[in-house]
DNA sequence: GGAACATATAAACATATTTTCATATATAAA
DNA sequence: TTTATATATGAAAATATGTTTATATGTTCC
């Protein structure tokens, strides 16, 4: 093989990059799966929107109808159910109806504690 | 005050809308302020793209270089590296260079945790 | 049944994000 | 100093996301 020994001294096997190809192969092993990187990063893009995350902070304090939120969020009733809807199909939130009012509140114990080390993150970084 | 013991027996106060004042009350007591809240979904956004999310778990598992980074996520080195100043950005990364080859790895102990925590609701919700 | 209220949703709109393309910068080697 | 290599970046293009507007659905009260 040729084009071997480039790049500090490690392996190197790509066509025009150099590369080292044992940390590939390192990685390689123990990458995620492309199904689970997905379902993962949709997990994690549900606390990336400042008002999904402050409905699912509320709801880690108390059960809430829709209009207790749309108040609570200072948003209209229809930018507020859309985002329920959202959280909803993420599994993240349940609901229930009680005559007009529906409740939503955690359907997830991972909730609490995603939040908990975001936070502590944000502390230890001023 | 009018407008009282609407909504299910509980007290309201809003002017078009059925509130519970005390569940809200309850809630804002326990409110993230805005720039909390604005920071916090910005660290959490960056978990919730797939190539950000296969970037930084990579890099859990080792230091690499672009080149490394590229033939292992099959992306070209423009779009990786745009990836790799928002990571830079939002201090979960950091850099080294050693001649022309730039190493990244983790700048942030609570990445692998939030990774974990993720993997872990995955896990327990088929 | 009809009116009023709470919530949901489709479609349009506005904005943000990601990737690509072209090019710039930095370092090393010749 | 010229050339090659590795990485960075601005701008455009492609795509995704969030909010608004208008309307539909479900429930209660009369």
């Amino acid at each position: 093989m040729e084009n071997q020994e480039k790049c500090n001294g490690k392996i190197d096997v790509c066509s025009d990059h150099v590369i080292h190809q044992d940390t590939l192969n390192y990685i390689y092993e123990r990458a995620l799966n492309d199904s689970t990187v997905n379902d993962l990063a949709e997990f994690f893009k549900m606390f990336g929107d400042p008002t999904r995350l402050r409905i699912l902070h509320a709801l880690s304090v108390a059960e809430m109808c829709v209009c207790d939120l749309c108040e609570y969020l200072g948003m209209n009733q229809s930018a507020v159910s859309h985002q329920l809807k959202i959280l909803r199909h993420s599994r993240l939130i349940k609901y229930r109806r009680e005559g007009r009012n529906v409740y939503y509140s955690l359907d997830d114990e991972h909730i609490g504690q995603i939040m908990k080390v975001g936070l502590e993150h944000l502390m230890e970084n001023k």
